[in-house]
Formats: structure tokens, sequence, C-alpha cells
DNA sequence: ACGCATGCTGTTACCGCTAACATATCGCAG
DNA sequence: CTGCGATATGTTAGCGGTAACAGCATGCGT
């Protein structure tokens, strides 16, 4: 109640008061704010401490309604809480940092109609650009996002046809290159795991990598499990456990994701099963939770960071190849065999 | 190309293009939009025929600024990536969802400097309440949120005074109750493990508390360790082998988050030692990942959804426990002794 | 001494939308 | 038939800034 030097916390606070308070116009005072322009340096400290003492915070709904220009980025994705997308945030906001633009955060649960909603409600602030998990939308929201007139970047993701940018990497081919290497290790009866997937696009497109690899080595998988909701890390315990009943005989256990597989992982150890000798497994997505891990679970890297990286520089205008309409920049993860997969 | 039934994706339209288009003025356009006031159904009907046939999007800095009603509230927090903050958004966003409200994240890094410079960013698009972590901020950051006339509630944290309402529960308390219930166990070498806090302001007080109730029962930690940054899991093993090398006397191992403690818990059992007899464990947080773990991590819940919940409902007015002002609402964690206290 | 660039400040006209009020139209009670 | 309230639509005046341009000293080359 003592630090803070102004007064009463009055009626929001305008130009005008800070003009007013300093004895010069708005515009000189817009033009102190925003250090544009050319203002004479005793007016600009009179401005400043004015500004100051009044504690005046402007009012950017409507510089940008004058401006025509609004500094945020529409970042779209679909769930917060399993780890892979904090990071593709990281990568964002650290590059954003120093481009004047900050990113602001829609969720959208995996529920295209609640991405399209979110989208309509980010696209009303008039953001500079968009960043959206994924490639595929409703119809509507394909639509708002061609017609919206600035950069789109579609992430994680490159295999279909994006409305303008896209960065991520192929997750048919991710999942063909797993199977491929259990292949190569000599497992043959192989199980999968994973979300039940209405709208899990990238894992679906994994599955479909991995099962074509599967049938191209005259293979098909011996059993498959789903779930969804729930401790990830229980439910691959359990799911684990509901496979290796129901089907003895399988040697490796391919998971969507590196936290059941986490799980399937302990469930082995725990029931004394010789990993990676009498069944192997793999995740997807490198998190660093494995790091952790009794055993280091076999993954591959999802490029997380480095994919809110370069969608960021796309917006930014940063990553100009040249080129001025849509990109799409494939990026590779690496395949960690980790001690989950023998040889 | 062919399904979006607009034209060229021209210059941005406004509710002009949309009033021309369905031959009424902007103003009943604005009301059909709105589903504000009366109008008739012809009308109402041609109109939204219009907007959607052009891919009208309102324009909401517009709105904002004529109206002077912003449906966001500013949510700010330390970090997304441990867990806690996730699930503390998703008790808001569930809260939000039918008020109208919009939350916008910003993300501090545990910061100070930072957060007064998200917080002053996100004042100027003059958000209709303000969520923000903990009690601890700049003094010009406590100036802003006391000037900005609007609800604020700082959450997760109420050892303190707030600028308004506050939700969260007692981590003082939290850290004594812990190591009661420790030392009723039986345990007496007890160390600490946690995060190197020069801003975990909420851990710094947990360790404050549980240092408190050793020091009533005549005890002191016989040994600490800190860390920050990387593997939570892997930290925690690796502080774990620490304390355990140095001070083989140690019979409890207090961490200061379920991570780093799941961690340690692998560790131990991976080394054979005797979980809770010959060494005990306890985490805080009550992360879901627990739930997979081999053995049960003795914690405490920290309310993190009913949390987000309550703020949530205090932004939106639906809280008023008749008090028009700010409140303190503490929410009581519980102990869960889990499989790692004995007793 | 004059012209003109330069530095500094003010004036005006919006940005796209909505609150508040004004206007028109209609049905129906008196 | 008149008048009045309800219904339906239009008009006006901003919201709080900023772009663009207009003044007006000042300094400097020639």
């Amino acid at each position: 109640m003592s630090k803070p030097p102004t007064l009463e916390p009055r009626r929001t606070l305008t130009l005008r008061d800070v003009s007013e308070a300093s004895g010069v116009s708005e515009m000189t005072v817009s033009r102190v704010l925003r250090n544009r322009g050319d203002v004479s340096d005793s007016t600009r400290e009179r401005v400043q401490e004015a500004a100051r003492r009044l504690g005046y915070v402007p009012n950017k709904i409507a510089g940008a309604l004058a401006s025509q220009r609004v500094n945020l980025v529409a970042v779209i994705i679909p769930s917060l809480s399993n780890m892979v997308f904090p990071e593709v945030m990281t990568g964002i906001s650290d590059t954003l940092e120093d481009t004047g633009l900050q990113p602001v955060v829609g969720v959208t649960n995996y529920s295209p109609d609640r991405e399209e909603s979110v989208l309509y409600e980010m696209l009303s602030w008039r953001p500079s650009g968009v960043i959206i998990a994924g490639l595929e939308h409703t119809d509507a929201a394909r639509a708002m996002l061609a017609q919206a007139g600035i950069p789109i970047v579609e992430i994680m993701d490159i295999d279909g046809t994006p409305v303008d940018s896209a960065v991520g990497i192929s997750h048919r081919r991710a999942g063909r290159q797993m199977a491929e290497a259990i292949i190569a290790a000599g497992y043959r009866n192989i199980a999968f795991l994973g979300t039940m997937m209405p709208h899990d696009h990238r894992a679906r497109k994994r599955l479909e990598g991995f099962e074509d690899a599967l049938a191209k080595a005259g293979l098909s998988l011996v059993d498959r499990e789903f779930y969804s909701g729930g401790s990830a890390l229980l439910k691959g315990r359990e799911m684990t456990e509901a496979v290796l009943t129901r089907s003895p005989q399988v040697d490796f256990l391919y998971y969507s994701n590196d936290m059941i597989g986490a799980g399937g992982l302990l469930y082995c150890l725990h029931k004394g099963i010789d990993v990676p000798g009498q069944i192997g497994l793999a995740g997807f997505n490198g998190v660093e939770l494995l790091d952790g891990l009794p055993r280091k679970l076999a993954t591959m890297d999802a490029c997380r960071l480095e994919i809110g990286r370069v969608a960021a520089e796309i917006i930014a205008g940063k990553h100009s190849s040249g080129t001025i309409g849509g990109e799409v920049i494939e990026l590779f993860p690496t395949l960690q065999k980790g001690d989950t997969i023998r040889g």
C-alpha cells in the first residue's frame, strides 16, 4: 500500500491522462511509448516519468485496431498434458522471444469441432500467424485458414497436404523405420499397443507405416491393444499384461508413445522377463523421462523442439528460404535403439 | 481449392461486406452475429447465410474496443512442463468453458522479471481477470495487479498476502504434516532432495514447514541435495545415489516433487533396498504418474484441479461467497502414505 | 539572404465495431 | 380511428489509439 506511487485505482488510464500529466499531445506520448519517430530527450523523459508515475498500461486493443498490426501468434494444439506439446511450445517461445511476437495457446483436446471453434475464436483477434498441429481439420477450419491472409504453419506431420506451410516428420516413415529395425533384430511376433485413435492421426499414420513394413516382410501384427484416458504409465502396465497373457508367443511390443512404453517396460522388468532377449520393446517421442528409467526404452525422437523453432521462424519471416508461399519442411527423427531392442 | 465457397482470399472482410451482401445495415448484422436484440427471422437467416458464404470472421479487436468488454482471462504460470500446471489449466478451462470467457496462458519460467513483462503484455489486452501463480511478485507487478481494476486470483499458495483473492494450499503446513507423518512412522535420519529454489517459493515453504516440524521433534535434516534442470526422473536417481553414498545412515528421503521421488524410488528398488523398511520415501504433488510405478510413492495431493476450478469460478463471478472484494480460499491436501512409508 | 532538409510537435481522419438513441411499422385495445 | 407499446431496423457518436500529413523552428550550403 505504500510502494506503488500511484493514487487510487481509478478508471483505467488512457493516453490522454499521460498527455495531460506531461503537457504534450497524445501523439507525442504515443511516440515516446512506442519509441518511434523523433522526440526530444527532454520531452521523452518527461513523458516516461509521467507514464511510470501514473502506472499507465497502453491499450493494445486500440493500438491494434488503429495500426492494423497485432503481435500475437495463435498456437493450436491438442493437449498440454502429454509432454510433447510443451516442448514444441518451448521451441516456439524461444524463437519468438526476440521478434516482438507473442504466442497464444489454444487447446483442442483432440476434438476437430473444438479445434474449429478455437481457431475461429483466435482468428477473430487477427493474429499475425497461426501454428496448428496436424494436417487434418474440418472443412470449415481449413477454409478459415486459407482465407485468413496470414502465414499458417501446420506442425508435427507432413504426410498430407498443408494449407500453407508445414513442418514435421513423416509418421508413416517413422513407423516403417521402426518396423524395419525390429524385423532386422530378428523379432517376428509383434504386437501393437496404443491409443484408441479416432483423432490422433499421427499415431494412426505410424501404425499404418509400421504395418506396411511388416507386410513387406511377410509379417503381420499378432495382437493389438488400445486404450484412452487414465494414467499412461499405468495403462502401459495393464495393456502389456493383457497382451502377454492373451498372446504368450509375442516377442515384441510396439507402443504408440513412450509413456505407455515405460509402463510396459516396468511391468516386464518386474515380471523378470528378459528384455530385450525374450521380449523387445519400443515407444515413440524420445521423451526426457526415458533417461531416468532402469533401462533405456527404444524410441524415435519426434524433433519437437526443432519443429517449434522452425514453425516460429516461418511465422516470423525469418525462415524465408526464398519462397514466398507455403513450404513443407521435413525433419528426420533418429531411431534410438536404447536397451530394449537386441543387437 | 474447391470446398471453400468463397472467391479470392481478398482484403479481410468487415461487417460492411456482410451488410452489403445481405442488404441490411451493419448494426443489424452485428445484432444477428452476436445474437442480441430483436431481429426478424427472415433477416437473421439472410444475414447468417451471407456471413457464412463470405467466410466472415468478426474482428474482436474492434468489438472489444467499442464494447469495452474482453472475454479473455490472463493465466500466468511458471512452466508447462512439470505436470502440475497443465492440470490447473484443465480445471480453469473446464470451468470457463460455459462462461464465454477464454483463458490465455503466459509462461514465466520462474523468472520474476519475465513474469512482470508477461503480465504487462497481458494487461495491455485488458483481460477480464488475471489468474497468476504464487504470491511473490516484483513491486511493479504487484502495483499493476492492484491497479488493473479487474479480479485477480493468486493460486497455488496461501502463505502470504494476496493482492486480491487467493486459492491454494498452505505449503508450510503441507511440509509440516509430511514431517509429522514421517516422524510418527519412526524415521529419524531424514534427508531432503529438491529443486535449487531461488524462485520456487512453494518448494521453499514446504521445506521450511518440514524443518520446523523436525525441529519441534528435536530433529534436523541429516543431509540435503539440490538440483535444477534436466530430466527429473534421472536427477532423482542421481541425487538419491549421491545422498545414500554420502550419508549411509539416512533412513528417509523427502523429495520436493513426485518426479524426482519416482526416480529415487526406482533407484532404491534397483539397488535392492528395502522400501519402506530400511528407507522410506515421499514426494509432493500426487501426480498421476505414480499410479504406474511398481510401488506407490507417498505424496500429498496439491489440489491442482480444484485450484484451477475455484480460481476460474472467482473470475467468472460464480463463486461469490457474498464478499465482493478479495477472499482467500484454503484447500487441504490429503497425505497419501502409499507404499513407501511404513505403518 | 534564400531555399531546403531536418527535428520536433500537433491536427485530422480513421481502424471496425457497438451503445444508445431515433425512427419506422404493425397490431390492437379503447 | 387514434394512440401506444412492442418489434424491427437505421443513425450517430464514440472506444483509445496510430498513420499521414501539416506546421514551425533551426541550421546550413551557396
